[in-house]
DNA sequence: GGCCCTATCTGCAACGATGGATTCGAACGT
DNA sequence: ACGTTCGAATCCATCGTTGCAGATAGGGCC
């Protein structure tokens, strides 16, 4: 049914091995032979089996990408920049959804479905670093963005609370000092929620102003849960003057649910997010947010798993510099 | 260095064969063979080598998924769904993007990658039906929603037209008579864009009102070709009381841009989209849109494609029906 | 001229699983 | 009592490539 090697290689009058040997450039092939086998697989149509090839050559040139949800947009669009910047390296990616879910993580690290890449991207949302530890297997992992550091794990890490904490300082330097933040729980410490609670409270304390735990409200990090996050707040009666999403859709979802009550944004109440996402840019008023180098980190990562899966010293994990952020000063919190 | 079933069945005192046998789930294995297999697969942390299988199976259970990018927040809430459908199908799905290229969209068809998938689920936007037809290998394909149709080709269409029609109808109602269309060149035939435009004359005509060409804005579908379309259609002097973005991103981005113009919305100017993506439920004023039936989508494609790759017979293309649509009446366009 | 080297091509044996035929008893029917 | 059937496990070939080791033939060197 489908044309092999052999045809080609009868085709062409040649060995079967010649031809994989011109498909896989090797250097002694006289030209003339090499165009005979180029000229018989273009007649023939041939295509590599790529199966084969990954079997015998124990390589599949593909990257496993594991996150919560392509929904998502912060994930959509950080897998789509990983996507270009794998295939630019000549790898492709087979992206695996964990839905937030311990369970699915673990999978996800262990399951069959690993023998059908070279090795594994994961952005971790439910385990910490012992379980993800015990779960990994042996093959190449590189942690993105989201996660406390651990020696012990290759990641690429963004600036998670110096980033929350310069949104926060830039609220203060606006004259905010209320400021009540989205998706966090009082006394979260690891993870990007507490990393960046963290960065919030170190503001507060460099300005002088006193931390206040009734204004953190923990919920989804989604569009509806920092609307809900934020009718709640309004509805308990508790004063603030800002709201800092811990991502741009809880920033959104604060938003919209602001000015469904008729409250003034930015005047009366500023919002502000982190991740900037495309969308926040086209928001109404436009959203302050940061950016965490999304396009550095998709490419800084891509980078070291196959630099893990193609040299073969499995070097201890290097502490990676962090990728650098950008506050975006826009219209919901100038 | 891998456990093999090879390893797995010496341990259990059983032929390779057996192992595989129990893997598969064959039906007369003794009760306690099987337990020993089990148990040596788990003590030796054995787990099927799927490029093994797939070689030897003729069957990858992967899809293969061409859409433009996944940062457009429509392609990434689909492939989230479809994802979702596979899965629960036993199938992986990967994803490659087009960049919404003719040339890339030629190659996703025909490339090397094929040979990793068992068919391929393909959101056609720059090559037309001939072209697929003639760049298209054997297996099976599914063309989704966004196309016009072709009896030689499979594909799960949405409501293009009449959805259009039916937003169209809805402004009409509010009192709109000047409805600008974002996203569609006049005389666009082929493609979403064509039929979304048809359903708007349609609506148009059936309503009485004239159709004027001049308020028809081409520009790219994502929400800054919106923004700058709708400058555009500002400065230029063009009256218009509505704006019908052909896509819910063309919509936020005219929306966005009204707003910083200073234009009510939905008072002077309403705006009104299609898709409804998750976005549009939360920009302010939320936006009025229409659900193409997404997840119904998602779901027949999925099962679709899985049936033609299963059943081994060819059937001629088999005229779907048209997944439900929904008009999402939201603040933009009361 | 004999020897080694280099360029070019070929053959064999894997990679790790599955399909199909086959073997070997034990149970069954008459 | 003996052929038949059926459950349970085994054996062999095979999927389409690539790695590694040959094989062959000119050419240059001494």
């Amino acid at each position: 049914m489908a044309v092999t090697m052999n045809d080609v290689a009868r085709a062409a009058g040649v060995s079967l091995k010649t031809v994989s040997n011109v498909i896989n450039n090797y250097e002694f092939i006289r030209p003339a032979t090499k165009q005979r086998v180029l000229d018989a697989i273009d007649e023939l149509g041939y295509e590599t089996n790529l199966t084969a090839r990954s079997l015998r050559s124990g390589k599949t040139s593909m990257l496993g990408l594991v996150l919560a949800d392509l929904s998502i947009p912060y994930y959509a669009e950080l897998a789509s920049d990983i996507m270009k910047a794998a295939w630019a390296r000549g790898y492709r990616v087979l992206v695996e959804q964990s839905g937030n879910e311990a369970e699915h993580e673990k999978a996800a690290l262990q399951g069959q479905f690993r023998s059908l890449t070279d090795g594994l991207l994961f952005i971790p949302l439910a385990l910490d670093a012992e379980q993800i530890i015990a779960a990994a297997g042996k093959k190449p992992l590189v942690l993105l963005g989201e996660f406390v550091q651990d020696p012990r794990l290759d990641m690429v890490l963004i600036q998670n609370q110096e980033a929350a904490a310069a949104v926060t300082t830039h609220l203060l330097a606006g004259g905010r000092r209320r400021i009540a933040v989205l998706g966090a729980h009082d006394g979260d410490e690891a993870g990007s929620n507490g990393l960046r609670l963290r960065g919030y409270r170190a503001a507060l304390a460099a300005a002088g102003v006193e931390y206040d735990p009734t204004l953190v409200v923990p919920c989804d990090w989604r569009r509806d849960g920092g609307a809900d996050a934020t009718a709640r707040l309004l509805d308990s009666g508790v004063e603030f003057d800002a709201v800092f999403g811990l991502n741009d859709a809880l920033a959104l979802g604060a938003l919209h649910e602001l000015l469904v009550r008729g409250r003034n944004v930015p005047e009366e109440i500023a919002v502000a997010g982190f991740d900037d996402i495309d969308e926040s840019r086209f928001a109404s008023p436009s959203l302050t947010t940061v950016a965490p180098g999304r396009a550095e980190i998709a490419e800084r990562a891509v980078e070291l798993l196959i630099q893990r899966i193609e040299s073969k010293d499995a070097a201890p994990a290097v502490q990676q510099p962090k990728a650098a952020f950008e506050l975006r000063v826009r219209q919901s919190a100038p």
